[in-house]
DNA sequence: TCTGGGGTCCTAGGACCC
DNA sequence: TCTGGGGTCCTAGGACCC
């Protein structure tokens, strides 16, 4: 049964506008109210732009190598990633956010979904454009608010809020009148969860919008979409089946993956970034209470090249591990299983899986390792990580990890570290 | 020369069991 | 002629997300 308060519950979805770019603005006077592009890792591809770069035509995704001359000519300000300063500010922004709010999810780094009450007048836009103005005030980052029933239509209100000068980039999809009209807006690949498969297939039926996905045949989308086409289209029509998610689920699996700025066709190189990655998945894991039982490698082979290589393998073990040694022991041996000299690998991954949570683990009957060096081994990993969290990341690491790594990631334009210090963030006094 | 990285969920099909 | 049937578990792959 539905209490009062849940019926007078709206969810929105709040989003930072451009972050990763406004993240550096907000640090970098210099750049404010400048074209400015963020590069993918290895410099590889656009992945945000400021709103002056959007208006110059800069597509998203685009090589940077294809545009980069362009990109010069127009004097477009360009910058490597840079993901430590982007997460200290998600950080800060969702925790403003959380005292706005009922309830908060925490959808991805630079979005959530919040539920919160609607008052008696029915009217959100005040506590909208507060939340806006603190934020701004706070980070000097603009949001972006969609409100709706549940999850799908507020993200929808959100698309409208974009779309809709008038805005201000707020929009309520529950307190207008012609509401087919504005579902007519959205076109059917702009809704979340339908992506480039199921669009093609809704275009060829002549569903071309939100509205008309709306109004479809239910048993056509279930046959052909299953169940999550069927919650989507319910949650169009006003329904909830998505319930918000305000506790973090535990990952069930951990990745961590990289393309080379070079590719690399020596077994050493390729063990070498494989025991790198191993490292910092396994710290990964120790920050998040975990260990694994399925450790896996691959390596492959440019998408844009003719030969076509990948190849994976995999070890189960019996007692789940956070171990950083035991783990390089193993990625070692998998990385010669994977490694064939006749290829140019352009790419490699380490993935840790069949995660469980390391306080309620249980062992295995047969246990290898005794007590005593488990103890040692725990207390060495604590001991790394917390240097590490002092220190940077600099303090400790293995001596696989100091040769040269002919392959590395290339970084050019990475803003400067001393201006990624939280601590130097300025803060605006209004 | 140069095209990101890290996730989740669902489904179909095979293996295996009684 | 006809070659059980139902259940579970696991895996690979597809599709999608930011």
């Amino acid at each position: 049964m539905k209490s009062k308060s849940s019926l007078n519950k709206a969810m929105a979805l709040i989003d930072a506008n451009n972050f990763y770019a406004s993240c550096e603005q907000s640090i970098n006077p210099h750049l404010r109210n400048k074209a400015v592009v963020i590069l993918s890792n290895n410099d590889g591809c656009i992945i945000a732009r400021s709103p002056e770069a959007r208006a110059l035509k800069i597509k998203m995704g685009m090589p940077y190598f294809k545009v980069k001359e362009r990109l010069n000519r127009l004097g477009v300000a360009v910058l490597s990633s840079n993901y430590s300063l982007y997460g200290d500010m998600s950080k800060r922004l969702m925790n403003l956010l959380k005292d706005y709010s009922e309830e908060i999810e925490i959808y991805s780094i630079d979005e959530a979904f919040v539920s919160i009450i609607r008052p008696k007048d029915k009217n959100l836009n005040p506590w909208a454009r507060k939340v806006r103005c603190l934020i701004y005030q706070n980070l000097g980052i603009t949001l972006t608010i969609g409100i709706g029933e549940n999850k799908v239509r507020a993200k929808i209100a959100n698309k409208l809020a974009k779309n809709i000068d008038y805005s201000a980039g707020i929009f309520d999809l529950v307190r207008i009148n012609d509401e087919s009209d504005y579902l007519r807006k959205i076109s059917v690949e702009k809704i979340w969860g339908i992506g480039k498969q199921t669009s093609n297939w809704l275009q060829r039926k002549g569903v071309k919008n939100a509205q008309e996905l709306r109004d479809m045949d239910e048993d056509e989308i279930m046959k052909k979409l299953g169940i999550i086409g069927k919650r989507l289209q319910l949650e169009l029509r006003g329904n909830k089946c998505l319930p918000i998610e305000t506790i973090k689920k535990p990952k069930k699996q951990i990745q961590v993956s990289r393309s080379f700025g070079k590719p690399i066709t020596k077994l050493e190189d390729l063990t070498q970034a494989l025991a790198i990655y191993a490292i910092n998945a396994s710290a990964k894991m120790r920050s998040q209470n975990l260990k694994s039982s399925t450790i896996t490698v691959f390596a492959r082979t440019s998408h844009y090249s003719n030969e076509a290589y990948q190849k994976s393998a995999y070890k189960k073990l019996t007692n789940a591990t956070d171990n950083t040694s035991t783990i390089l022991k193993i990625v070692v041996e998998l990385s010669k299983e994977i490694y064939n000299p006749e290829h140019k690998l352009s790419k490699a991954g380490v993935l840790m899986q069949d995660l469980t949570n390391s306080k309620y683990l249980q062992q295995s009957i047969i246990n290898y390792e005794s007590q005593e060096d488990k103890n040692k081994s725990v207390s060495l990993m604590k001991t790394i990580d917390s240097l590490n969290k002092k220190f940077n990341n600099k303090a400790i690491t293995w001596a696989i990890t100091k040769k040269t790594q002919a392959w590395a990631m290339n970084r050019n334009s990475l803003s400067p570290v001393s201006t990624t210090n939280i601590k130097k963030i300025p803060t605006v006094i209004s």
